[in-house]
RNA sequence: GCCGAGGUGGCGAAAUUGGCAGACGCACUAGACUUAGGAUCUAGCGUCGAAAGACGUGCGAGUUCGAGUCUCGCCCUCGGCACCA
């Protein structure tokens, strides 16, 4: 045993050796309890940063804590290596996709078995590979097979800067979560899967696993499913061409104001409108299209939309009152949402008081707080703000004097037992669009034949293979469109000539699903053995960002609802418990003239920090002042540190140490050099410590030893030094 | 605007049920050992005070023998959603 402690022997010597004994690999065991520990896999960009060295670090350190606690672990790894930055190099460099990812797996993975971390490398998956992908094509028939994954012509949410198409989580707030530019519209036929036929189970089954999950993503998950009860109510327009009724379908959540509705409004791509374009007077449609293009520009410049709309002139009757209303277009009302036509209860929803009040439409309330007397129910017209609390419903012909709780039940009865309307519940989440114009994606195992139609691969001749490469130029079009030997076919059923679809699906497919995968990596026959992953799964401890709160949280958690129907799975929810980490952040300066980013590192910038050891004053190797901000950490931006260098200098433990011990996992870790010495320190101290007393160590120690009532004043204070030490 | 989380030393932070606030680490101060080691060891380190002691967990009230923790009101920070009918 050396006197000193060198990190980088010790750290090879146990690695060599827990390699060759293969440590880390797990086999069922049923006299033993199972844990799952799993950490979100990554795109191989092909560097390690110190966030996956965090992330990774904190798994590590549980399946370790867990193994010393005698629990059978299942601790996995592989690559999330689909997308579009593959893509991008072989457009760039001429590379082939298949290629550049590889080698980007081979380093990263020599980076991660430097860092040390317990995985059972022998489990790895490749999302990439045929004998993975063959089983997204896989669920992708199944689904088709029970309706749940269909085409449909839609608009889509498309990036200019990017040529792809976006799901409406990716586009959220008409921003491309990839490069940060504003999304455009684009026709296109596309594949849907039906995560809206689980919306419901994904909200209540969020109380299974509320305990174990950081509440905000639980909140945020809430958020976007977006669940609203309430009612539709059909308004028939008045005065419409004898031929057929028509009728105008609104969707509220309080149905118990309809008596105080003074319009319709609805969104401006609204079906009505678009039929009726030709009857509307010219000024209408004018300011109609005024109203679009004011839309459009403010959203580009992300500026505030002050509602606006006009009276089309079109009438419909409230079936509840046989009131006459006018149909508006309202810039406030969105098609994507509901039916897209609401009525306005300017009384009782503050956005329609505010319309109402733009265009001197009336206000009528028809709902009092329970206590109300008669003279405040009287001061009606003079209403300067919209009441939203429930009450007791007034002049609202049979339901006056009931309570707004009653009232929406039995007017929504009400309305079904007479034709015009039903309790509804709308969600905010839509279909899951995972049609991609990408080459390097999983195939979609359809066929389009021109004498059957669409028409799904046959099971047997999964995996649809990717060529080797493809054409890249050439804007928002597939590339496989380009690759006859790949498109042309013959038609499963028919055996006639056909064409395959050549977009590919979108890379969460492929995330929703992979860790199932890991309990039985090498089935060729299904995507895993159901009697293996009953033993692993659920995965117990799931450790990643949380920018995946919504989208790859949500994708899985609907995937295993799926799986669960199909009778792969027995339970609703795959993660028992979440953990969200903190970005690691990093010191960035900027120069102050140019505003660009500075290298940083001790040799270039000086700062000069207050009493706080905050920086006050920042100066480049040149002599510029230097401006001081905090980033994400990473390479590019120059304020990275790379895990391979301080791995290098400072040992492995030492890193994975450091970003354990500076922050609570859930916070946002800012880097600072001078941390990591205490990582160092402390295993110089272990091994000092261990070194002077190998000998005595080397003698067993027994309960004996540290027993109180032992009148040896050492024995004593060894068991106070070993309570501290707990 | 709505919703959520939070506010504790110079810094990152602990404090599981209401029971010694500030564990542990970083930084800093003094001393010891020596010397070139990324040192190490000992002691100190919330504020005021020479000390005794007093005060102290965003602000203000309250409950309690006792409040960082519970209740009410307010302020601030971070995050999410944002015309969701």
């Amino acid at each position: 045993m050396d006197e000193k402690y060198f990190a980088k022997k010790v750290e090879q010597k146990w690695q060599r050796i827990w390699a060759d004994s293969g440590v880390f690999n797990a086999e069922i065991n049923d006299a033993k309890p199972k844990f799952y520990q799993l950490e979100m896999l990554p795109y191989p960009s092909g560097n390690l940063h110190m966030g996956h060295v965090r992330n990774y670090s904190a798994g590590d350190a549980l399946a370790w804590y867990k193994r010393l606690r005698g629990f059978n672990v299942l601790h996995p790894f592989g690559w999330d290596s689909f997308g579009q930055p593959a893509e991008d190099a072989a457009i760039k460099r001429g590379v082939i996709p298949r290629q550049w990812t590889e080698e980007n797996i081979d380093s990263m993975r020599g980076q991660m078995e430097r860092m040390g971390f317990s995985y059972d490398w022998r489990r790895q998956m490749y999302a990439h590979r045929p004998k993975y992908y063959k089983f997204d094509q896989w669920f992708f028939l199944k689904m088709y097979e029970m309706g749940l994954a269909y085409k449909r012509m839609t608009q889509v949410n498309w990036c200019e800067t990017d040529q792809a198409t976006l799901s409406n989580e990716q586009a959220s707030g008409g921003i491309c979560w990839r490069c940060g530019n504003p999304v455009t519209k684009k026709k296109l036929e596309q594949w849907f899967l039906k995560t809206t036929a689980y919306a419901d189970q994904l909200i209540d089954d969020m109380a299974v696993i509320e305990g174990g999950w950081p509440q905000n993503v639980v909140k945020r998950q809430r958020d976007w499913i977006g669940r609203s009860r309430g009612a539709y109510v059909d308004f028939t327009v008045a005065g419409a061409d004898v031929s057929g009724e028509i009728k105008v379908r609104v969707f509220t959540t309080r149905i118990d104001t309809i008596y105080g509705a003074n319009a319709v409004v609805v969104a401006v791509e609204h079906p009505l409108i678009r039929e009726k374009l030709e009857i509307l007077p010219a000024n209408v449609v004018g300011r109609i299209d005024e109203i679009i293009k004011d839309n459009l520009k403010a959203r580009e410049h992300d500026d505030e939309i002050e509602k606006d709309g006009v009276d089309t002139g079109i009438r419909a009757i409230n079936p509840f009152s046989g009131e006459e209303l006018p149909v508006w277009v309202g810039n406030y009302v969105m098609m994507e949402y509901g039916t897209g036509a609401v009525m306005s209860v300017p009384a009782h929803d503050e956005r329609d008081h505010e319309f109402a009040i733009k265009f001197g439409l009336p206000v009528k309330r028809v709902v009092v707080p329970p206590d109300a007397t008669e003279s405040d129910a009287a001061a009606d017209d003079t209403i300067s703000a919209a009441t939203t609390e429930y009450g007791v419903l007034i002049d609202s012909g049979q339901w006056s004097g009931r309570s707004s709780e009653d009232a929406k039940n039995e007017m929504a009865e009400h309305a079904a037992a007479n034709g015009f309307g039903e309790a509804a519940t709308t969600f905010r989440l839509r279909d899951w669009g995972i049609s991609r114009q990408r080459f390097w994606g999983a195939p979609i195992p359809i066929v389009y034949c021109d004498a059957c139609g669409i028409v799904p691969e046959s099971f047997d001749d999964l995996p649809i293979e990717l060529p080797e490469t493809a054409p890249f130029s050439g804007p928002g079009q597939s590339p496989l469109e380009r690759v006859p030997e790949f498109f042309k076919t013959n038609c499963p059923k028919c055996h006639g000539p056909a064409r395959r679809e050549t977009d590919t699906m979108d890379t969460f497919v492929d995330s929703s699903w992979y860790f199932f995968r890991y309990t039985d990596p090498d089935n060729e026959v299904l995507p895993f053995d159901p009697a293996t992953a009953a033993y692993w799964t659920p995965v117990d401890q799931y450790i990643g960002g949380d920018d995946h709160a919504v989208m790859h949280l949500i994708y899985a958690r609907f995937w295993t609802k799926v799986m669960r129907d199909l009778g792969l799975v027995t339970f609703d929810e795959p993660f028992r418990r979440l953990l969200t980490q903190g970005m690691v952040v990093g010191e960035t300066f900027f120069d102050d003239a140019s505003g660009k980013r500075v290298y940083h590192q001790p040799a270039s910038v000086t700062a000069a920090r207050d009493a706080k050891g905050k920086i006050t004053v920042a100066t480049a190797a040149d002599g510029k002042a230097l401006k001081y901000g905090i980033e994400r950490m990473s390479k590019s931006k120059g304020n990275g540190v790379d895990p391979d260098e301080l791995a290098e200098i400072d040992g492995a433990d030492a890193s994975r140490l450091f970003v354990m011990f500076a922050a609570p996992i859930e916070n946002e870790l800012v880097w600072n050099e001078t941390g990591i010495e205490g990582g160092v320190r402390f295993l110089q101290r272990v091994w000092r410590l261990v070194y002077k007393w190998h000998e005595l160590l080397a003698i067993p120690l027994t309960a004996a030893d540290v027993k109180p009532e032992i009148p040896s004043t050492n024995a004593r204070k060894l068991r106070r030094k070993t309570h501290e030490t707990i």
